[in-house]
DNA sequence: GTGGTCTAGACCACT
DNA sequence: GTGGTCTAGACCACG
């Protein structure tokens, strides 16, 4: 399970891994009760603050997504409704490429197109980080 | 032509500006040569600053959507919408549209469908605010 | 004898009138006692102010380089040393052209060579637009 | 590494930090991966605004010179000097003396003979400024 | 500690 | 009339 953090880009790095968390526990690969990765391990894989991911952790643990357990770490708190919340999570994104691709004046079988491969080049890069 | 703008709203002033006149030039509201709202004119109608206005002119310059021209102001620049182009600009908000699908754990025909409906809901969004 | 106007240039129109009709006369393209296109001429065929023409035309006049003639229009003052003239006029842009060669880590043959280039291209200009 | 801001000059000072950060990059005294001087630490050291030396850093990051990375500063850029971008950022200023020496009716070898000159002198200064 | 955004108001250059 | 530049000072978000 390896967050992908892009550091240079403008959306807050404790955002990203928060966003991430929910949605990989929507997806199903983090369960209830399973241990997130440490800060410690994430701020050195990714070269970034440990307090930005404490503080990603935190605002999960507020939210009652994560719960702190301890000498374990942080657990993934009881499981929630996936199926709509994938949905709710997904959307956002989803807009927001909808409306780049209306502004663009492409058409939806171009929008279409375009987004078929920006997710093979998700799926490739995913593989290759698995590596 | 009058912009939409929300002083409240937690996306900047200038970046509202900016992507309302690529909104109006991407519609056909605003053509080639077409000059835009002068600074001062737009500064005193929303009650916000000139400076504001005139940096969200200022990169739209830069990015070379806008050109000066002495004493008469902002004129829309020669569109060179080159398909590549498009595809250069829509590909970062489909990429991570894509990622959040592929972390969600949705598959190619569960993504697409999502991003179906957003395409809807953008296009009505836009008709809208047509009216 | 024409101008050679860029209205997007970032130096001022009326500077590049002054500056053109300088180096005119200092190539003996214009000699004492030649009149000079009107403003009107001028402002038609370049689609640019008349006052911007006129500004241009009176700064000239008081630096001496011209005079005014009345129901004749501007018309070259006495000759000056062209030699010199020659030299101190061409080096500033000879300069900002060397400095960026050199900003740009070009050794002294790239520049030139792209320098010969730009020659080259200049009169092409020329020839088509004596046509 | 210090910058040389003459606020009576009339370069705006923007323009002149600009300058001096692409100069020094060019020169390599600042390597990619270099932090810039802080925003503040520039404005106090120099007694200007701090908002004079955000613009000014905030142009090079849209150039692609500087990149900011979140809570550091701003870094300078990979490098990607493509002989053709060169070509690219050399040619206006290289045009606009050859059109200077083309209306002063020098011929080739005369308006190389300048160039040259120039190329010494911008040599020369830059190794001045260097001590 | 870093930069980003905005305001209010001034002065300048160009057309 | 147009936009450009700068100042002084405030508040915010991020790491």
């Amino acid at each position: 399970m390896n967050y992908d953090i892009h550091p240079s880009s403008s959306t807050p790095i404790f955002r990203q891994i928060t966003d991430q968390v929910k949605r990989f526990i929507a997806s199903g690969q983090l369960k209830t009760g399973d241990t997130l990765p440490s800060v410690r391990t994430v701020a050195l894989h990714h070269a970034i603050n440990p307090m930005t991911v404490s503080k990603a952790y935190n605002m999960l643990e507020m939210e009652g997504v994560l719960v702190r357990m301890r000498g374990v770490g942080m657990v993934v708190a009881e499981r929630r409704n996936t199926a709509r919340d994938k949905t709710n999570l997904a959307m956002p994104a989803m807009l927001s490429a909808a409306q780049v691709a209306h502004q663009l004046g492409l058409d939806k079988e171009q929008a279409i197109k375009l987004f078929e491969q920006a997710l093979k080049v998700t799926h490739n890069e995913s593989k290759k980080n698995a590596d």
